[in-house]
DNA sequence: GCGCGTCTGTACGGCTGCGCACATAACGAT
DNA sequence: ATCGTTATGTGCGCAGCCGTACAGACGCGC
């Protein structure tokens, strides 16, 4: 039914390690399933574990006093959430939800310091990741600020196409708005004019990609910075 | 003439290393005058210099499309430019002016890359910084989605202010403008208010705090997040 | 197959900031 | 003193999103 190409199940940081590193990681960590809705860690909270999700999707937000919270970065297959801890740090500074339900290698904070200390790979490919995450997170404010809607709605659906590994997946405009910052009302409405050009479709929180090309048209730019700078951590 | 208490003139991150650290970082840096304007980086440019502001001021910025830009990050002595090298990485993600003349201690890439090698304390203070710096551009995403245009120039204003050590500056609309990713026009009716409100005053580009307090109750929360951000860096 | 909760569609007035155009005012240099 | 440049002030119509309210539509569970 879905044109998914069979999801590889590995997290693409960890794929990037020499084997004897991988191998050691995956043998200190618990693969575990995350659901939808999952509050992983929250604003100033201590990091208990790291995840480094294989078919997940997790969403980092923020928030400003309390009120409204934003999404300022998505984790999938190509990133981990916890990142902090590679800096030595013990908190986390954003909140992060399970978007989509899947499954995600989990280890505890002390058998990871271990391995970072263990493995320089490790160090390596989690600084570069750093990096990356500092230029998302700036892109994200500009992008806020001067994108519209539209084009930030389907710049989200593209990024979420890209981490569930399927064109169709399920999120609720409700949803979508949480994470864009915006009114519910809002994402039906650029939901609305998406589809009427026949670039998605969607019923009642299931959205089906049906013109990628056109979705990136429709999108702003940062997609495709967005893609350049993961495609670059990768090499 | 200007209430300023007088100026410590040292970088709060390497004053935060141990003597030995710190004299040997002297050492091998050479301190340099900044003037407005200067372009220390431009976004996916190697990084040939990291800058330990003394006295002067550094804008960090985002763009997008090439249009127009958006501040993300404001630098003076509590932190550096550069950070990504920390990391292992060249190239800045980020563009980097000048807001402020005034002075700064400049290392080359080489011999930073040695200093972090040598200096465990060096490393450590940095992570805390890369830290900070996400939770900021994080915030910055999210404070210029939801909050108003007075309330962020405000913010920016007491940001400058601390980092100035003075009570009066200079700084146009037009520049505040394009940090604040706004029209000159919306900077001039927000910065009327605000004076107008005697919070502070100003003529051809200086500007002066009149009314501290009054100005913190003027901004949106994300100051005081923002300098409690800080202040835990430091301990 | 009925009912209820969830999800989506539509409407309306209001506020903030945009884009553009032009007016005034202060300073600096000749 | 005059002129040109830089800095600030004002006006006007418009677009995007807000807050709120309500209506329809779908699907699940009994």
């Amino acid at each position: 039914m879905s044109r998914t190409k069979p999801p590889p199940a590995v997290n693409r940081l960890l794929a990037a390690l020499p084997r004897v590193d991988a191998r050691r990681f995956q043998a200190n960590s618990s693969p575990v399933v995350l659901t939808v809705g999952d509050v992983l860690s929250d604003i100033g909270q201590p990091i208990r574990h790291v995840y480094f999700p294989t078919s997940c999707l997790i969403s980092q937000e923020t928030s400003v006093a309390g009120r409204s919270s934003l999404e300022v970065g998505l984790i999938g297959d190509e990133g981990m959430l916890g990142i902090s801890l590679a800096l030595g740090i013990g908190v986390s500074p954003l909140g992060a939800v399970v978007r989509s339900t899947g499954s995600s290698l989990r280890m505890d904070n002390a058998s990871f310091r271990r391995e970072l200390e263990r493995s320089k790979a490790l160090r390596r490919v989690l600084n570069r990741y750093v990096h990356v995450l500092m230029g998302q997170f700036a892109q994200a404010a500009a992008c806020t600020r001067f994108h519209v809607l539209e084009a930030r709605l389907a710049r989200l659906l593209l990024m979420t196409n890209d981490r569930a590994h399927s064109d169709t997946f399920h999120v609720t405009h409700e949803v979508l708005a949480h994470m864009l910052g915006v009114r519910r009302v809002g994402v039906t409405k650029a939901a609305t004019s998406l589809q009427e050009r026949d670039l998605i479709r969607y019923r009642r929180g299931n959205i089906e990609i049906l013109d990628r090309p056109g979705l990136e048209a429709a999108s702003c730019a940062c997609y495709a910075t967005d893609t350049a700078s993961y495609a670059q951590m990768f090499n």
